[in-house]
DNA sequence: AATGAATGAGGGTTCATTCAT
DNA sequence: CATGAATGAACCCTCATTCAT
């Protein structure tokens, strides 16, 4: 107590041991959920591979859906981090090119964090329709940002005219479909041909016919 | 099968019953499972919506999963049937045609048999990381078709050069995509308007550049 | 199918069969709560001594508490059916007659059902502090009946003036007290006896009767 | 005891801070067990309501039980120290009044010690069956020292002539049930009305007083 | 003396499945 | 064929207790 500085070293190398544990835990957990599916998970395998007892885990979690829903959070975060906004004022580079990066970003999370992502990817390793929903509602926030993409594209000409409505989920399903795809084989694949890929394919799809290349 | 000796017919009757009955635990099943999810939903729920007794479940299939598998069959065979390999002999229809009306068909299909639609869009609902993939080799299996689609067209000079490996499940993703979408909603869309969409998204997509219509 | 009558025999079988299984429930499990309290008494134990599988137990009863609030009911209606309200009509037995019928009655049923007498004696063998007052308004309630006879004794002159509402509790204390006293030993009492020592001390008291009746 | 050896005044300090958190715990554990009975009761809330730290409390007591055991023990002690042996040598306070003042005080330990009375009231906030028989061991010396007073109150002809096995634990039942009955109250209850009315009804019993002293 | 993270035995409950009727 | 009472393995979670710091 003497001379206490800003911060009890103490005190925080506990800090730094607690948020460790936790992390233990997520860790086991993402990895527990994206083998099993949520509802074959058991906390005992959980525990299992966190190397840790029943109780330890019940003193960092409320329940088991607590660190799904903790997991699903955290994965947000890191792929919300991930996706820019499209800029296109003049100066700013060119759409396509902001979205290939979007896209090279998003990839690069996912393949970091394989277990996760295969949590992100199929709804259906879910809880409930409940949770099921939340992940949904994080799709649809980004489809919305890329239906005002498209929107924007539009006014500026640079964009068909379409239904935002059906290309924006359109786009998002192709991206996330074409992901799960390479995420199921385990070698890491050319990330600068699949981004081009898929580029080339959403670009096509939805820009003007007259103005190419 | 027609003659197959001379069907006595109370027997007759009788396997027509037993089909009957099979029918009406396969729709309560789906309903149940589309709206809980496999694990949530529960044999009770599945035979008071059936309206039969627990043993008579165990009658007609062995397992929860049993059901789960005949209801994944009978779907497998409900899509399959309405997808035709697109044919480039000279005297066929353009193949953005067929693929429109490929598209118009399946569509028609899930929007018959909503509950269904979710077990099959939402891979989520499903009771393991096996049942998962039997779903997604289903799913393989028509962007094999696809793809085997676009190599032809490649080859004709239909279709711009591209990896057809990853087109094809940015295809199937994006038509997915759309579809969940939809029939999130109640109210049934303009199917004809939907479809048209979609087509052109794709055919821009993977077209060459130079011929345009 | 065929003549079914009022009631079809099988399904009466079946019923009868249902309610015993219930009893037998009953039975175990108000010897395990009186024998180790509510918190102590395992479903492990209720089962073992029903001779039943875990789960048909929860055929039965929604859960633990759900017994034990079905053993108490049952106990009050059986305990209240042995309680008469004291008539005072001319014609009617002296007051302190119906009362000693009423304290025999009731002792009889105790001595009849001695695990349960101990619930109904311990309030501390109780779930919570709710339970607890569940058996405590019964209590109330005897209690009440008792005040309203005092009552009344005052206004026809056989009762000394007093504050029912002290003496009323004073009055089923003792009687509780001396019950539970005798259901420690096993030996079944003497009920003429005790019922009689139990008017007596509560008509006048310990005092000396040199001056009486 | 007296000059027990130079207590350092260091060590009589300690041993003064350690009889405080003693006391500190068995307030806070008497609280939490008159509030939740003693299996509901959890150490967690103990620990919170003393303001000490989950190890410390097994510092002072050696288990849950044990903190349970000292409240009764210095219960008992409180309750003991309070009741007196009725004197029949001539030239003491007629028996009556000696009763009466037994009531009073311990009447009045109870009333300021709220929390702990229901313990002492409430056989069912007990621990286990065990338990439950410590505090009826008391209950049953006390009986005894009343019987003994009866006993003798007959040998001098001024009680009448009953079976004191019987009486003395009715007198006790009255004696607490009224009690209980009053602490439920928050109100402070007229104690030399409650005291008057309960030797009143123990001397007198509720019959008419027209043939008296 | 004091702390609080860690422990794990044990609790109540669920539900797919079986089988005697 | 049909029934539904019975089964028991397996689940998630709690909480008194320990012990390294």
């Amino acid at each position: 107590m003497p001379g206490e500085r800003r911060t009890d070293p103490q005190e925080e190398r506990a800090a730094k041991r607690r948020g460790d544990r936790r992390d233990q835990i997520i860790a086991a957990a993402t990895e527990v959920f994206a083998e099993f599916g949520y509802h074959l998970a058991s906390i005992s395998e959980i525990i299992r591979r966190a190397g840790i007892a029943r109780g330890t885990f019940y003193l960092y979690f409320d329940s088991k859906h607590a660190v799904f829903d903790s997991i699903l959070s955290g994965a947000m975060v890191g792929l919300a981090s991930r996706i820019r906004v499209i800029e296109t004022a003049s100066g700013s580079e060119p759409p396509h090119q902001q979205a290939e990066q979007n896209i090279r970003r998003v990839l690069q999370y996912l393949y970091e964090n394989r277990p996760l992502s295969q949590l992100l990817l199929n709804p259906g390793l879910t809880p409930d329709t409940e949770s099921a929903q939340h992940l949904q509602a994080f799709y649809d926030r980004v489809a919305e940002m890329i239906r005002a993409s498209l929107d924007h594209g539009i006014n500026i000409g640079l964009v068909r005219a379409c239904d935002t409505e059906l290309v924006a989920p359109a786009l998002l399903g192709a991206i996330r479909s074409v992901t799960r795809q390479l995420l199921k084989d385990d070698a890491t694949p050319d990330l600068d041909r699949v981004v081009g890929e898929l580029v080339a394919f959403g670009w096509r799809g939805v820009m003007v016919p007259e103005v190419w290349d």
